[in-house]
DNA sequence: CGCGCACTTGAACATGGTCAAAGGGCGTGG
DNA sequence: CCACGCCCTTTGACCATGTTCAAGTGCGCG
C-alpha cells in the first residue's frame, strides 16, 4: 500500500505533518523542524502487532493515527496495560529494565518514534516545546495516578464503570445526555488494564447491561444512554469523594 | 521554635537555599532566583499533618527535609497512597478534582510550595529548569507505572517485598551485601500504598522475618541481610520478567 | 513505669480468580 | 450472499487469596 493512499485515509496528512501540527504547533523555526524530521522514524503496525522500537534506549512515540496499548510484562502469564493511547497522543516508552514495556497496536496505527535523548536535546532549543512535553507528561502522570487509585482501592464494578466513563470522554461521540463508544480493545486488554480477569470484566458488562446503564451491539460498540448515571456508579456507593 | 534552629537541624541550610542547590543548580540568573523566592511559600508540618496548600489550583512542592505521602481520598474509609516523597523530591500536587489529593507529612517536614502555573511561567525563561522538570516528572511517571503493575498484577508477597526493596534503594543505608532502613511510614501507610490491609502487610512482614529475608527491631527499623535475596523474591516465583 | 495505640495473630468470610463449557460475532471461503 | 468455523465472549460452579472481625501483644511516649 503506497504512502499516498495511507495518508489520504489519515485525513490527507503525512504522519510528520500531523506531528508538526499537533506538537510543534508554536512558532518553530525551519531548521529545528527539519532536525526533528531527520530524527523521526516512521512505524506502522497492524492490530496485535508490537511497535518496533529501539529497546536499548528510551523512546518518545507520537501516535499519528490509530490506537495502542502500553503493556508491562510481569511474567509469561501476567501483563499489565499501563495506558491506552490514541491519535495525537505522545507516549514515553522506557527502555526495557525491571519490566519489559511494549507499545502494541490495537487498530491499524501509524506513529513516529524518536530516541528520547536526541529528541530532548533538540527540544532544549525550544522552550515552548519543553512546556508541551511537561504538560503532556503531567497529564500521563495524573492518568497513571488515577489508575493506581482504581487498582488499589476500587472494586471490580467501580473499575469497569470508571473505565467506560474514561473511554467515553476520550474516544466517545456525544449524543445529547448519552454517548456512543467504539472500543478498539478486547476484553482481555480491558482486564489487563483494570487488574481483573476477562471473566470478571464480562460479568460486569453483563450487569451494567442488565441495569440499563449501557447497551452493547457486537463486541466493540457500547452506547451509554445517560453519562451522568454511569459516572455516578463509577464513584462507588458513597458518591464522589469530596 | 525559631527558624534558625530548624535550619541548623537541616544541615544549616534554609529551605530556599536547598531548593536553589537541588533544583536551580544550573547557571540561574539572580533575577529569576529572586522571583522564585518571592513566589515560594514555606510549609512545615508535623507527623500526620497535612501540608496546607492552596487547593484551588495545582501546586508544585519541593521537599526541603522530612518525608511525606501523597494520598488520594476515594471515600471516607478508602484511601490510596499514590507516592512517598523524601527530602530533595519535587512533588506535583493536582488541584482537587475527581479525587481529593493531599500531601501529608510522615516525619517533621519542611517544604516550599509554589502555584504551578506561576512556577512554570518563571521556568519558561530557563530551559535548563524545564529539562529538570521533565526529567523529574518522567521519574514520577515511571514510578507510578511500576506501582500500577504491582497493584494490578502482583500478589501480596510480591508487593510487600517490592516495597521494601524500593525503600532500600531510596532511603536505606547500604552495609555490604545488605542494608538498613528506617521506615518513616506506618503499616497503614504501607497498606494504603500497596492496595492491601494492615493485617496482610503485617502477615507478610512476619513471613519475611520467618524466612530470614528481613530482620526488624521496633516498629520502623528493618534490616535486609541480603538485598539480592530480597529482590529475587520481589520479582515473583518465575524470576525477572525478561 | 504504665497506659494507649500500633502492630500482630487467629478464624470466618467474601470478592474476584480459576476451570470448564456453551454461545455468538465476524472474517473467510464457497 | 450465505454458510462455516474460529476465537472472543459469556455463563456457571468451585476455589483461593486477601479481607473482615475479633482478640491479644508490645513498643514507645508521657
Amino acid at each position: 500500500m503506497p504512502d499516498s493512499l495511507k495518508s489520504a485515509a489519515n485525513g490527507a496528512l503525512e504522519p510528520f505533518d500531523r506531528f508538526v501540527e499537533t506538537i510543534l504547533s508554536f512558532d518553530c523555526d525551519r531548521a529545528t523542524r527539519d532536525a526533528f524530521r531527520r530524527l523521526a522514524y516512521r512505524i506502522s503496525a497492524e492490530p496485535g502487532e508490537s511497535m518496533r522500537l529501539d529497546d536499548s534506549r528510551d523512546s518518545i512515540v507520537f501516535m499519528a493515527s490509530g490506537a495502542a496499548k502500553l503493556v508491562a510484562h510481569v511474567s509469561d502469564d501476567r501483563q499489565q496495560v499501563v495506558a491506552f493511547h490514541f491519535a495525537g497522543d505522545l507516549v514515553s516508552v522506557p527502555q526495557r529494565n525491571a519490566h519489559a514495556y511494549e507499545l502494541c497496536a490495537l487498530t491499524h496505527s501509524v506513529a513516529l518514534a524518536f530516541p528520547a535523548a536526541a529528541y530532548m536535546a533538540l527540544a532544549d532549543a525550544e522552550p515552548a516545546l519543553l512546556r508541551t512535553m511537561i504538560d503532556r507528561t503531567l497529564l500521563a502522570l495524573n492518568r497513571s495516578r488515577e489508575k493506581s487509585v482504581a487498582l488499589g482501592r476500587k472494586t471490580a464494578p467501580e473499575r469497569v464503570t470508571g473505565f467506560i466513563a474514561s473511554m467515553a470522554d476520550r474516544i466517545g461521540t456525544r449524543e445529547g445526555a448519552g454517548c456512543t463508544i467504539r472500543l478498539p480493545m478486547s476484553r482481555r486488554d480491558i482486564a489487563d488494564s483494570l487488574g481483573l480477569t476477562i471473566e470478571t470484566v464480562s460479568r460486569q458488562f453483563t450487569d451494567l447491561r442488565g441495569e440499563g446503564v449501557i447497551e452493547t451491539s457486537g463486541r466493540s460498540a457500547v452506547r451509554v444512554p445517560n453519562l451522568a448515571a454511569l459516572r455516578a456508579r463509577a464513584a462507588g456507593p458513597n458518591g464522589p469523594a469530596d
